[in-house]
DNA sequence: CTGAAAGCGCTAACAG
DNA sequence: CTGTTAGCGCTTTCAG
């Protein structure tokens, strides 16, 4: 049924939408229930034709600008087209040419502050290549990954770019073969050779590290996001290899991966700096752990030094030091590497790691208890 | 041609698109460049038929869990689905249907954090009706706003949801009647008449701007977005009228309204706050004129108190007060009502305004130079 | 320069 | 329970 009846006292008196289809006998088969159901009663080519009095296929010549026509057809085509209403149907478009100039894209939560800069950045590589995008969030559950990427397919999106949720990605291997260029951004394909896009978060997480380690601090606490996710396994890793190359010994108790649910965090956090030893420094494995540890950093009374991974809009104010990665140069490289595939590119599968910038702040220059004076600027500048 | 043949050392032998369609002569009209070129060679219904040794119409029913097959005759198909990698072409199931099962939304940027949680809750509210959401950015340009909303359009969407750039939405116009439901959020629509869901702004920036006044200030600096913002000139309205009610006078010094880039607001915030009569409190217009006020102030000796517009992330750290809004809630309303619309509903265009939260944290607290001292908690928390 | 005919892949209607 | 036919609105081919 759709809007219609309270749009009356907007009613313009044009005659838009006065001219119907005549040439439709009311049993056809194949005739859903009445035209008037379907895209409620919109003129086509057929229409604009009849109106102008000139062919179908010239129709199709002015809507799409192609050469061959006459300046007197083509404005009476044009007059036709407005006094209708006529939009053309990229459905049946679409239909016919077998592409449809819009691109997919999987990420985890559109309303994560990560993720949105990174999405506009593919919308802007797209619409510089005249492909509109389609973008959906997984919620980090494998299954509505599939589910969404597969949808997308579905649709005949002409390319994909996805940040899995899952580890296994030959759901799509048929949709690959088939055509849909694909390439995967943030965190690697699982069980699939493609290309990928990501930032370098070992070396981010280890540079990061070995930052506080060299501003004198021992007992590093990681606070990161649950282990089934690449990126938090690969900071760990590199947390790990920055206390092993500095000869330091690191404790179960100063590693926590799971949720990041600020309760999980914020009882991470209070773990780690209670009992005989508690850590001088932590680790904040991404945006969402930060901020909840600079939240529970706030209300101790010990000041606890901190460098998180990804960078937060205020950190700047509130002195925190951050590995920076640029989500929105994930996003473009990533869009720009499916479109390369889309222009006909079939080299072997490209694999880019993107540098990350450590932006010292304050939070990380705080030297532990019974260390040096600190030398650095407080942390508010 | 699409990505193919870095895929070789993944493909498998399971015989996958080995079927070819066999009913094509060569020449056929209509035939484009040879089926390779399209979809990438992709199986259909009727090879699916052909492979199970079905009619087409027996896959269709398969496909789309209609009642009335044999479980035998089932099991073929779906034998036959898998072995070919078929997967339904819903651009063709469009056309037939005339509904596309998805919605678009157009918004100012999804980079924004303000429009991040927006388009996810819309998201959410497409998912539970089983629609997918096209999202396009119109970067504050009532042009490309247009060309935005109307590709969508021409992509047929079920439903619109606007958040205008421009005043002028009479281009909408052909396109509602044919049956676009559209809603306008954030803002309202210009020159039309169509359902609108806002929040309210005149009213939050009011209570804003009165809290100021309360806590002792009489010279309050209003800094906010460009004029041609609805919303900047409604919260201008609701800091004007907060003044008049307290019996103060206005001087023209004291408001300023432009683009939100950090270098106009920042020397914005300086000149109000040097001369003769500087201000003492300042009203920032939304999360982005917030943001660079706060680091402006931050460099500043003089401590000026400020009520922001939005809530920001850490804002609770730094003691910012804010006017809040929920902008999830904003996607949220303006989803149903469109799937309201879309399953029927027809009355009147609907107007919601939903209400603004003042989350006092202690910028907002702070008292003039010479007022009383500070009765309130410190800023931060 | 223009138009008629075929058909993209699917679903609605109808007939066995 | 199953299959055949027509046609959604458009673009392609090819013949005027």
């Amino acid at each position: 049924m759709l809007i219609a009846a309270h749009w009356h006292t907007h009613r313009t008196t044009t005659g838009l939408r006065t001219v119907a289809n005549t040439d439709r006998s009311p049993h056809t088969p194949g005739r859903p229930r009445g035209r008037e159901a379907r895209y409620g009663n919109r003129p086509t080519m057929k229409d604009v034709a009849a109106r102008a009095g000139v062919g179908l296929k010239t129709v199709s010549r002015v809507v799409n600008s192609e050469p061959g026509v006459t300046p007197d057809t083509e404005r009476r085509v044009q007059e036709a087209i407005e006094s209708l209403g006529f939009r053309r149907n990229d459905s049946a478009r679409v239909l016919r040419k077998g592409r449809t100039a819009s691109i997919g894209l999987v990420l985890e939560d559109l309303a994560d502050p990560f993720y949105g800069p990174l999405s506009r950045a593919v919308e802007e590589v797209a619409r510089a290549h005249g492909a509109l995008l389609i973008n959906g969030s997984s919620a980090e559950d494998p299954d509505r990954e599939q589910e969404l990427a597969l949808a997308l397919c579905a649709r005949r999106v002409d390319g994909l770019i996805v940040i899995p949720a899952g580890h296994d990605h030959r759901y799509l291997e048929p949709e690959i073969k088939a055509g849909v260029a694909t390439v995967f951004v943030d965190r690697p394909a699982g069980r699939i050779d493609a290309d990928t896009v990501l930032s370098d978060s070992f070396g981010g997480a280890r540079a990061g590290v070995a930052h506080l380690i060299a501003h004198g601090h021992r007992r590093i606490g990681f606070i990161g996001d649950q282990p089934r996710i690449h990126t938090a396994v690969e900071r760990l890793r590199g947390y790990r290899t920055a206390m092993r190359d500095a000869g330091l010994t690191v404790s179960d108790d100063w590693i926590s991966l799971g949720s990041t649910a600020p309760e999980r965090v914020r009882s991470a956090v209070e773990g780690m700096l209670s009992g005989p030893e508690p850590v001088t420094a932590l680790f904040a494995g991404n945006n969402r752990v930060t901020v909840t540890a600079v939240r529970a950093l706030a209300g101790s009374e010990r000041r606890t030094a901190l460098v998180g991974f990804d960078d937060i809009e205020l950190a700047d104010l509130l002195g925190i030091t951050v590995i920076a990665q640029d989500a929105a140069a994930l996003g473009r490289t990533a869009a720009e590497q499916l479109f390369r595939r889309l222009d006909g590119a079939n080299g072997e599968p490209v694999r880019v790691a993107l540098e990350t910038v450590l932006i010292p702040r304050g939070s990380g220059e705080i030297r532990p208890p019974g260390g040096r004076p600190d030398p650095v600027t407080p942390p508010v500048r």
